[in-house]
DNA sequence: CACTGGACTGGAACGCCGGTCCAAAAAGTG
DNA sequence: CACTTTTTGGACCGGCGTTCCAGTCCAGTG
């Protein structure tokens, strides 16, 4: 076969040896994610993809099942990257480990928000599994009782993604169409506006909300959490 | 069609006076969250809705402007119930009452597994504005810092909402088909299966997974913010 | 009491989606 | 070369959210 007859589109080659410039999942899943990136979850759609990669919808199928798991397998990709970025775990202590790693997914799922609702505990996906993994060999350098790791780990897992989540979920809702500074000094707008006989604490917090920053909201619960911890593993360490 | 039926519909009387036996919004959302219950948010369809109260789509689209809109109204009516059943602020000082609070809206997307997902930080809907606001009473009355009340509420409304819907997720997507413990079971022996290489902690935890209940998850952590508040409220024991 | 005009309804229709199907093109095999 | 297997991609299906609008109802008016 000669080496380079015209190829229509530049592809990778397919795993297990198939012809060349075949799609491969790991090419499918790449474009998905830019797509995923630049048209968001909702505008995200099979034809677009297919048509991205100069193909039709059933050429994708016969890689993927489905638009669900081909949503999870980018999304667990984008967890991967941030894995890669972060430190390695034999490289700092419990708490700062712990830390670095948490900031690292919130900063990955920043960039890539469509991807925060879709990394799931229990982890089934690799890299998700890998994620866990590492929290939980942090945690047990803490000295924490072994019989309160797994719950402690579960606890820090959730926290990192379920609330990375929550804060990033707004932007990808109203992100592309209201810049996110004009969307907080709408909302605090009407926050003014409340009777602060049933909103107390809203109504005089309204400066807060305009000038808050979502990576330190972040890291404010994260590091409640860690202390809690520090507490927690280590009861009374005051004038031992 | 018949609908030359005695009583066809029992209908509520619109808010404006409108004619007698016309949908209301509230009786739409009532509705939703009946079938969203059921039928889970994949399996809920404006169809369904409009058959079930016995119309049609564009009737519903009076009272309600889009799908969207109509699931985040039925979101908030779930968090208002849970609000409801919530002990009163006054009733508790700070750390009990941001505990029975944060367990009471658990509980709450808990029965209604659908609507983890859809409240969303920073609150527009008004219960969820109702709920961001006791919880920045109940941490004022901790002590802390003015500057840092706003970032504290907003670090224990994230872990609330989010790790609520981080826990309560998986059993949407797999709650129907799969019973809970028999997959958690499967994820179990999957995590066994791993190299103790790669994942030194998961395979020495799979006991753990099988055998957690996810409400204790949701403390644990709780309970770690809360006691990371505590130290950072009162750096050093009594001075006073 | 007749009438009217805005409030409200609900069935049809539109454009698009995820997913399936299958004829055919390409690659492997002998 | 012929034959089989793998892979493709355009046509197609049922169903979705949403819109449209002809029609129904009834509170108010004169």
């Amino acid at each position: 076969m000669t080496q380079n007859e015209v190829m229509p589109r530049t592809r990778g080659r397919a795993p297990d040896g198939g012809r060349d410039g075949a799609l491969s999942q790991e090419l499918i899943v790449g474009a998905a994610v830019a797509l995923l990136d630049t048209h968001g979850e909702r505008g995200f759609t099979l034809r677009l993809l297919a048509a991205d990669l100069r193909t039709g919808p059933g050429a994708l199928y016969w890689r993927v099942s489905s638009k669900d798991e081909l949503v999870a397998l980018a999304a667990d990709r984008v967890l991967g990257d941030a894995l890669a970025e972060a430190p390695h775990p034999d490289d700092a202590d419990g708490r700062a480990g712990l830390r670095a790693l948490a900031v690292a997914v919130y900063d990955a799922l920043d960039r890539h928000p469509w991807a925060a609702s879709h990394v799931t505990a229990p982890a089934t996906l690799p890299h998700t599994l890998r994620l866990f993994d590492r929290i939980g060999t942090l945690v047990a350098r803490t000295g924490l009782p072994a019989g309160r790791q797994f719950a402690t780990a579960s606890a820090l897992f959730s926290y990192t993604t379920g609330v990375s989540a929550q804060i990033i979920a707004p932007a990808v809702t109203v992100g592309a169409t209201t810049d996110r500074d004009t969307f907080l000094a709408q909302t605090a707008e009407r926050w003014a506006w409340l009777d602060p006989a049933d909103h107390p604490f809203l109504t005089r917090t309204t400066a807060d909300l305009r000038d808050h920053d979502d990576r330190d909201q972040f890291t404010t619960g994260l590091d409640l959490l860690l202390t809690g911890l520090d507490a927690t593993a280590r009861p009374r360490p005051p004038e031992v």
